[in-house]
DNA sequence: AGGCTTTTCGGGAGCGCTCCCACGCACCCT
DNA sequence: AGGGTGCGTGGGAGCGCTCCCGAAAAGCCT
């Protein structure tokens, strides 16, 4: 004779979680009634609230996800579609920072945040083929490159989404969380230019990333309020080693350099280090200006002057917008975008 | 009159995805020889399983989780468990690395991942209802501290479950994955007194984690087989700043000190910087061992000598042992220690 | 060729939930 | 007192899938 003689269908383990149909008759009350108080509570006497409640907390009832999913057509989860090959993902803080803020924005919904780090290639038709087939409810695209096609593909699935950085394409409407990088270029120029620093050079970021060209535009116009000449434009990958790298060629470029704007902060770090190493002391002769304000920026003793750039916030910030996007479809979300603001360190001013 | 004159029922947008049934009328077959078709092809005809998957391809059909999930009683998904307030994991690279490591062992698997960072407190008990709740079927923990009971907790339900970091209470068998954390403790001690230092300090880790006290357990073995007296012991919190302010303790306490051990890089990196700003040189006057061997001990120019973390190796390793896990529940899964190394560099060799 | 096993197939049932609809009941108005 | 007007409630249906089981088809034996 078999002691299992629990109800057939019971999850591992025999520890049949209670269904809907228990919770009521423990409550003494129907299956529709419980329903009806476990989700909103309209339209259900008082009493009958209390005693779902009360059973609810008796029995430790939790709703099964997959059958209220199956009839509400809601998956109760929304992506973070994170378009970069892992091992970047490891060296760069900028997505912790989203992950957290997209994180900070769900809390208190029921949504649950699953993470989908696409490569190129084959990957990304798995990965969208995961989105369209409704196993989420919406979706946050961060970083995304000129080479993705994300907006164009999510766009047409209607799938409620949001950018994180401004897409290249934002004809369709896309909604799109962004820092005025253009400002923020803008700002660290007219910094530099106000100091009486003259040969300004630039370590940009990648070209096919909308903040790098943002930032490098807004830093050219910069240079032209203030009526200096554009100095060297070097692009680096916004890593360390990069920074250092590009401090190097810049050298050679314009061995008079006095002022430096380098779109990261971890391509400044590597800068500032490369720029010691030859013999340049910052900020006495080379003024350096970073970008991001990244608590990172403190490592090397040195502050670093940047431009903030407030990632928590804005990762929460596309959250909220997915989360009314996902409530009330169709309906046109304006972009957000933050302004941009300067934080004046030691690396420019002593 | 409506335009919309599709089946009721449909989701967002009138793209009514694909039914089982659609599938197996366009493929010519009944329902089940298409459901058998598509899940592991046992006992299906060539020619069905052809026109199956011709089919699935035609309609670009996808199986509705949610319904396939209410009938195996599977989630297809598995929970990272992050029991860190959020603050704390923007700042640190390791949980990056343990996220790169477990998407990367899922990746081929149909499991996805999703996110549970949870606080202390309240928020804790959400998150474990959720975890027994059946929404997922199994679960990694991380970096927990003493006063989490994960281990109690989730042993209990008898959610498949793999701790990243060995727990403080192994009693019950919990599957982890973990470093040698000793041994990295005891190699560095090793390499410094190999070196000739004889006044050796070490800035440790948060008493409450269990690889903060076996590398500091280490440590002092270490110095036990070289014969040395152990040196002052300051415990930090794992961040560059807190690093910082320790070696500023430790000067005070020994200011003889000619090498110290961090237990993490980012201390690594603080204590070289304030060890520079105090006026000692590194190595020459001070010798400094990191532990995690981590990109960004490159950041500020010197080499950091420090003992290998493969942490994403570690963290896919335990993406596999979980899914392993779920496979054949109730198996016994032996603990997965990586041995330690020491990487050598010019913080402690000019 | 007839009876047997083996393989392949199709229909029915049901997973736990939400939604729709119809019913009962208290209440208020004329 | 009779007939609305509500609100609160319960039962039925069905979401898309998997699994079970009996039927049909195909292969094998004596």
């Amino acid at each position: 004779m078999n002691a299992n003689s629990s109800r057939p269908g019971t999850p591992r383990g025999g520890q049949a979680s209670p269904t809907l149909e228990d919770l009521a008759s423990a409550a003494g009350v129907s299956r529709s009634t419980a329903s009806r108080a476990i989700n909103g509570g309209s339209k259900v006497s008082a009493k009958a609230q209390a005693a779902v409640d009360a059973a609810i907390v008796a029995l430790g009832y939790t709703p099964n996800r997959a059958a209220r999913s199956l009839v509400t057509r809601r998956a109760g989860s929304v992506a973070l579609v994170i378009p970069e090959p892992d091992a970047r993902v490891m060296m760069d803080p900028y997505f912790a920072a989203v992950i957290t803020g997209v994180n900070e924005a769900l809390r208190g919904t029921d949504l649950q945040l699953v993470l989908l780090m696409s490569r190129a290639g084959d990957d990304s038709a798995r990965t969208l083929r995961y989105l369209r087939g409704g196993h989420v409810d919406g979706a946050i695209v961060v970083s995304h490159h000129r080479t993705d096609d994300w907006v164009e593909t999510l766009g047409a699935t209607g799938l409620p989404t949001v950018f994180i950085g401004r897409p290249w394409d934002t004809g369709s409407g896309i909604p799109y969380v962004d820092l005025d990088n253009f400002e923020g270029g803008r700002l660290a120029a007219r910094h530099l230019a106000s100091l009486g620093r003259t040969t300004l050079a630039t370590v940009a970021g990648p070209t096919d990333m909308t903040a790098a060209v943002d930032r490098l535009d807004g830093w050219l116009q910069g240079l032209r309020d203030a009526g200096l000449q554009p100095g060297p434009v070097i692009h680096g990958d916004f890593t360390t080693t990069g920074g250092a790298a590009a401090a190097g060629r810049l050298l050679g470029l314009a061995p008079g350099v006095d002022g430096v704007f380098a779109a990261s902060d971890l391509m400044a770090l590597g800068v500032v280090d490369a720029l010691r190493g030859m013999g340049r002391r910052v900020p006495e002769d080379v003024a350096v200006v970073g970008f991001d304000n990244h608590a990172i920026q403190a490592s090397n003793g040195l502050g670093l002057t940047t431009v903030a750039h407030p990632m928590v916030d804005m990762a929460s910030a596309a959250g909220h917008l997915l989360v009314s996007a996902i409530g009330s479809p169709g309906e046109h979300v304006a972009p957000v975008v933050y302004p941009a603001e300067l934080v004046v360190r030691a690396s420019t001013v002593p």
